[in-house]
Parts: C-alpha cells; structure tokens; sequence
DNA sequence: TAGGCCATCTGGTCCT
DNA sequence: AGGACCAGATGGCCTA
C-alpha cells in the first residue's frame, strides 16, 4: 500500500496523517506534492528576491562612498568593485606615506600643495597646464572609461 | 541591431 | 528540514 509518507519535497507529517490509506490517495497526494513545491519555490524566489535586493542596496552605498569623476552615468557592479578596489588601494598607499615621512608637517605640506593645486584650477575653471587630472584622481589606478578585462 | 547590464527564476550545494 | 548562497539560463531595457 502506498502512503504520501514521501520524499524530501514533502514537508508533511500533516499529509502523511490524511493519506495512509484511502481511495484517491495517489491523486490527492501528488496534487498536494506539488501544491507544497510550488509554494516552497515561491517562497525560495522571494527569498532570492530580497537577498538580491540587499546586495543590490549594498552597491548602492558603496558606490555613493567611491569617487566617480564626474560620470554622470553610474557605475555598473563590476566598475564599483573595480573602483572600490582602486580607492582602497590608493587610502592605504596615502596612509603608508605618511608613516614614512618624518614629520607629519612635511607630509601635510606634500599632499596640500597638490589639493590646493585642484582646487585653484577648479575654481578658476582653468586646466593644468601639465596634468590634466587632478592630484587625487591621478592617484587612483582604475578610470572605468579606460579599463578592459585582462585575460 | 548587437552588446552590455540587470532582474528574476531555478536547481544544486552547503550550513545550521 | 529549511535557509543562504551560488551559478546558469532567460528575457527586458538601454545605448552606440
């Protein structure tokens, strides 16, 4: 005799309990197999859904924190963690500097001269002669514009 | 219209 | 057993 007591897909001690015995078990039992997948797979999809939805909040954040140079378009997932990347890189070697020079005077005195540069031409609307990048963007090593998969 | 990016669904695997 | 995570498939949207 068959029962619903059944495989890994039934969550239901409850079936089992209607179904040992009786005319219309098979039929009632498979229907209600697959009643019950269907809505553990509806509920796995939502659960999907959300987790997805987070790691897609979790690129939205990151990407407000990254610098982006004035791309008005965003940032696809790939260039964010692209330029996480970057940015992380860059904040540790700026960090690594000031631990190798002596005084913390001589370090501010470096990286000051070079921001006030930016901004001079920044609120002059002038571009450098020389660099045409600003001090801290040329210290990053990921432009997305110009970067390409390396096999 | 092709290619890139994305959201969603789905089945498999691992973990608690 | 159920949830989290992952990767492949698929279809939609947008842009050059």
């Amino acid at each position: 005799m068959k029962t619903c007591n059944s495989s890994h897909l039934e969550s239901g001690v409850e079936s089992e309990l209607q179904c040992r015995s009786g005319a219309g078990c098979v039929a009632k039992c498979s229907s209600e197999r697959m009643e019950n997948a269907a809505k553990r797979r509806l509920a796995a999809n939502a659960r999907e859904r959300r987790r997805m939805q987070g790691l897609n909040t979790a690129f939205d954040r990151l990407r407000k924190v990254v610098p982006q140079w004035g791309q008005d378009k965003k940032l696809s997932k790939y260039e964010t963690l692209q330029m996480a990347l970057s940015y992380i890189m860059a904040l540790t070697r700026i960090l690594a500097e000031a631990e190798r020079y002596s005084s913390e005077r001589e370090w501010i005195s470096l990286h000051c001269e070079h921001f006030h540069a930016d901004s001079y031409h920044h609120y002059t609307a002038q571009k450098p002669a020389a660099d045409s990048e600003p001090y801290a963007q040329r210290i990053f090593t990921y432009h997305p514009e110009h970067f390409q998969i390396a096999n």
